[in-house]
DNA sequence: AACTATTTATAAGA
DNA sequence: TTCTTATAAATAGTT
């Protein structure tokens, strides 16, 4: 939305993604505390700039002030220190819960896999000793094969 | 940017909300990898619903996707537990800096104040037993006070 | 730091 | 829900 339409690419010239970083940034950060006040939801923001500078805004800010590095004060960052303190643990928290999940997951899917395995084994030990005597009697017969040769049926335990 | 102006503020309506928040949501989530892509910046976006769902995004995941709160990947869950590590040390660390800066600031100021207390009481001694014999001269001389009565002139060690 | 021509985002409607 | 469109808002290049 200006007057030429950018491609989404690293803007080469140094000052002047330095002043698009600086208009965006501030463009970002705006539209995060709309949709906070509009959307009644929490949103958390943090940007670093290509030199190390720390920007970010939170829901959870008085007035979702945009801080930066150099002049921020000792108050600002205590407030921004809890906020990641508590963005970190909301993560790992969910992190954590995922990894659960999905552990319990792979372990069901282990344990109905041996379960699956031992039916075969058992079924596959019944047909050899059936095969046996099978193959002995239609040697005798005829060289067509016989259903005798269809694999197991496997069983629904896994989608 | 629609057919009206919209008020920043909590939007009441309950669809109108969820739709407004589905929009502003990618809206958001899209400016926030252009950002990070055009200015060569690192940028984590946290969003969490009024419905406590949580979606998030970071310049750190494979493609920035937008990652919902059902089918949020745990890779990109711990791209942003590291972000929110890296945001703390950093927040820590500065306002550790600021901390100590302070606390020498006001360490050296007191030992200024010191200082200049003990200049002052050295002062004030000696004008007391000055006055004294002054006193005595100038009752017998004139009712008029003299330049002796002027504060004893305050030394240069604070601005 | 402003300006403004354009592009982009989105609110409401279909 | 998804698409469409009129309009508001953001911003790229300029001064």
């Amino acid at each position: 939305m200006g007057r030429r339409k950018v491609e989404i690419k690293r803007i080469e010239n140094k000052s002047s993604r330095q002043v698009s970083f600086c208009k965006r940034r501030n463009g970002l950060m705006e539209k995060a505390r709309q949709l906070s006040i509009l959307c009644d939801s929490s949103v958390a923001l943090l940007i670093v700039s290509s030199t190390g500078k720390l920007y970010s805004s939170s829901s959870g800010d008085s007035k979702l002030e945009e801080t930066n590095g150099d002049n921020i004060s000792i108050e600002s960052l205590i407030s921004l220190e809890e906020q990641f303190k508590t963005a970190l643990s909301v993560t790992r928290a969910r992190k954590n819960e995922l990894m659960m999940e999905l552990v319990k997951t792979l372990q069901e899917k282990e344990k109905m896999l041996r379960a699956e395995n031992q039916v075969l084994v058992s079924q596959l030990t019944k047909m050899e000793g059936k095969r046996f005597l099978e193959t002995e009697y239609e040697r005798a017969m005829s060289p067509e094969n016989s259903s005798g040769n269809n694999p197991p049926e496997t069983l629904p335990l896994l989608k």
